[in-house]
RNA sequence: GGAGGGAUGGGUGAGGGGUUGAAACCGACGCUCUCGAAAAGCGUUAUGGGCGAAAGCCCAUCGUGAGUUCGAAUCUCACUCCCUCCGCCA
C-alpha cells in the first residue's frame, strides 16, 4: 500500500506511473472517495465532539440521529476506498528502466559457460522420464494436470537441492530457517499483496476460510506483522522452503512441460527486513545469495533488472535469475536452448509493511516502517529441471555437480536395464533401480543384476563389492522389494530392510 | 467434539455506566548525583486519523463486529483467538 498522504500530493506522479504499469484502477474514483471520506469524517467529529461535551455535563446533545447517518455514509465509502488503495501497485524504484514490455528488461550480467553439446540435448522431461525418475503420468492420475511426482533418484535429487540451498544460505550467509503453515489467513494474503487482487491465482480451502501459500513469502513476512521491530536485530534474515501452490489460472497451454509450471512445487525463499537507507543495497546481496546456489551447482544462469512494465504488483525493484536450459526448445522455436527463470529478487520498499504494520524504532525513538525483501533462494523444481538438462551425458544419464554429491550421496543418476539369471531381459524392458543413498552396498547388488549396456555408471565403483555379494541369489532377492519387469512400470526399488520379498518375484 | 475461564498500553495487571486514554508495578528513555558505573531521586513514555504554516485543537481505538444509552473498557448479542479439563489423534 501506498502512503495516503503522497497519494494526495503527487496526483500526477500516481497517474504517470499506473499509465506505466498500464494500470485501469479507477484514480479519479479514488480522489472522489478521499475527498468525501475526509468531508464525513470531518463533520462525523465535529458532531461527536458536540456530543462529548454534552455528555460531559450530563446533557442530551440530541444529534445521534445525524452522528449515526454520518456513520452509514462513512462506512459506504471507506471501504470502496480502502479496496482502491489496496489495489493500488508499487511504485518503481527511480533505478528500474521504463518499459513497456518484459522486452525492456536490461540484461545486468551473465556468469557461467552454456555447455556445448557433441549430441542433441534433451528437455527435462524427456530425461526424467526416460531415467525413471519423473513420473507424470501417475501425478496426473492423482491430481490432474499440472502436478508431478518423482521417484527415486529423482525424489532424492529434489531432496538434495533443498537441504543443500538451506544449508548454504544458513551456514554462508547467515539466514535463520523457518518453516512455517502452508495455510494463512485471509489477512496474511494482504499484508504481502496477493489479496485483494490476485484471489483468482490462489488455492482456497472455502470451508476454513484459508489459502495455501503460493509462496513461503507470505507466511514469512507476515511474521512480524504488527510488530515493531528493535533497529540492533536488523536485518532479520529468513530462509524457509515450503511446497507453493498456485492455481496458474489463465496459462492454460502454457509451458505445459514437466516441472516448469505446475499447482504445486517446492521453493527456498529468502526474506529480510530492513532499513529503507538500506533496502537498495540489501537487494543486491539477497540477489547474490540466490546466485551463490546456481554458481555452486556451475548451472548458467543471467541476472535481468525488471523494467516497469514486467515487475509485480507489490515490487519497487526486481532481479530475476534466469537459468540456461539446453534442452528446452529455443523461443523461436528453431532451435535448442532458451532461458528461463529460476529465482525473482525484490524488495518492496515500505509496500508491504504498510499493509503489515511492521515497524522498527530508530536511535532517536522515532517508529518508521521497515523495508521487506524477498527472494528464491531457488525454485527448486526449476532447479531440478536445469540441473538435468545442463548435466545430461550423450546417453541420457545424469552427472551430479560435484557441490550436490555429499547431499544426494550419488555421483549418476544411470540408465539401467535389467538382466535376470538368464541374461538381459531386452532393451524394451528398461528398469530403474532406485537405490537407498545410505546404504552402499545395496546400490552393489543391483548392479550385479544389472546391465548398463554402457550407461551412466562414472564414477561408481561397484565392482569391489558385487562379488562377494552376488553370489548368492537369494541375497538380492530377499532385498528387493519389488522388481517390475517389463512395459508397465519396469522399477525396482531396492530396500534397506531384507526379509521382505521373495526371489520369485523377480521372475514375474 | 464436550465443559469451563479469559482477551486492557512495550510487559505484568487494576478498573464492572460519567474528566479512566486508562491506577500500580516492571521495562525503556531523559535529568540530578558520580571520575565512571551501580544505587537512589525526579521526570517522560500507546496507536491511528482529521484540521492547521506551526503551536495546537479535535475524533477514534481496552480482541473483532453489531446493539442498548445523553454517555460504554465497563451492560447485551454474535464472532475470533488464547488458557484449563475431558475425549480423539500423527
Amino acid at each position: 500500500m501506498l502512503d495516503v498522504k503522497w497519494i494526495r500530493d503527487h496526483p500526477d506522479d500516481l497517474r504517470r506511473m499506473l499509465a506505466n504499469r498500464k494500470s485501469k484502477l479507477p484514480v479519479d474514483e479514488l480522489f472522489k472517495l478521499d475527498a468525501e471520506r475526509r468531508k464525513f469524517l470531518a463533520e462525523l467529529e465535529r458532531l461527536q465532539a458536540e456530543r462529548n461535551k454534552a455528555a460531559a455535563q450530563k446533557a442530551d446533545a440530541s444529534n445521534k440521529t445525524q452522528i449515526k447517518a454520518l456513520e452509514a455514509q462513512l462506512a459506504e465509502v471507506e471501504p470502496k476506498y480502502q479496496d482502491i488503495l489496496l489495489r493500488i501497485n508499487n511504485l518503481p524504484d527511480p533505478s528500474v528502466p521504463v518499459g513497456s514490455s518484459e522486452a525492456d528488461n536490461k540484461v545486468i550480467r551473465e556468469v557461467g559457460k552454456k555447455p556445448a553439446y557433441a549430441f542433441t540435448p534433451k528437455n527435462h522431461q524427456e530425461l526424467g522420464e526416460a531415467l525413471g525418475v519423473l513420473d507424470l503420468k501417475t501425478a496426473t492420475k492423482l491430481s490432474g494436470a499440472r502436478f508431478a511426482m518423482l521417484r527415486g533418484q529423482g525424489a532424492a535429487l529434489e531432496r538434495a537441492l533443498i537441504t543443500f540451498m538451506l544449508d548454504v544460505h544458513t551456514q554462508e550467509h547467515g539466514y535463520s530457517e523457518v518453516m512455517t503453515p502452508y495455510l494463512v489467513t485471509p489477512q496474511s494474503m494482504q499484508g504481502t499483496g496477493q489479496l485483494p487482487r490476485f484471489e483468482e491465482e490462489l488455492f482456497r480451502v472455502e470451508r476454513d476460510s484459508l489459502y495455501l501459500i503460493p509462496t513461503a513469502e507470505v507466511s514469512v513476512t507476515n511474521i512480524h506483522r504488527d510488530e515493531v521491530l528493535e533497529e540492533k536485530d536488523l536485518p532479520k534474515k529468513y530462509v524457509c522452503h515450503s511446497a507453493c501452490f498456485r492455481r496458474e489460472a489463465g496459462s492454460y497451454g502454457r509451458d505445459t512441460m514437466g516441472l516448469i509450471r505446475n499447482h504445486q512445487f517446492n521453493k527456498v525463499e529468502l526474506v529480510q527486513f530492513t532499513q529503507p537507507e538500506n533496502s537498495l543495497e540489501t537487494l543486491e546481496l539477497l540477489t547474490a545469495n540466490a546466485e551463490k546456489i546456481l554458481y555452486k551447482l556451475k548451472i548458467p544462469y543471467r541476472v535481468v533488472l525488471l523494467c516497469t512494465a514486467d515487475m509485480g504488483f507489490a515490487s519497487a525493484k526486481t532481479y530475476d535469475l534466469e537459468v540456461w536450459m539446453p534442452g528446452e526448445a529455443s523461443e523461436d522455436g528453431k532451435g535448442k536452448g532458451r532461458w528461463r527463470e529460476i529465482s525473482s529478487c525484490s524488495t518492496f520498499a515500505d509496500f508491504q509493511a504498510r499493509r503489515l504494520n511492521i515497524k522498527y524504532k530508530k536511535a532517536d525513538g522515532k517508529k518508521e516502517f521497515v523495508h521487506t525483501l524477498n527472494g528464491s533462494g531457488l525454485a527448486v523444481g526449476r532447479a531440478w529441471a536445469a540441473l538435468l538438462e545442463n548435466f545430461q551425458q550423450a546417453d541420457g544419464t545424469i552427472q551430479i555437480p560435484d557441490a550436490l554429491q555429499p547431499y544426494t550421496g550419488f555421483k549418476t543418476i544411470p540408465a539401467l536395464r535389467l538382466v535376470d539369471a538368464n541374461g538381459p531381459v531386452g532393451d524394451r524392458d528398461i528398469a530403474l533401480a532406485v537405490f537407498d543413498p545410505h546404504v552402499n552396498p545395496i546400490r552393489s547388488l543391483f548392479l550385479r543384476h544389472l546391465d548398463f549396456g554402457g550407461a551412466g555408471l562414472r564414477g561408481t565403483d561397484p565392482a569391489r563389492e558385487e562379488g562377494r555379494l552376488f553370489d548368492d541369489q537369494r541375497v538380492f532377492g530377499d532385498i528387493c522389494k519389488e522388481v517390475v519387469v517389463g512395459e508397465r512400470i519396469a522399477f525396482g526399488v531396492a530396500h534397506a530392510h531384507p526379509d521382505r520379498c521373495p526371489a520369485s518375484r523377480l521372475k514375474s
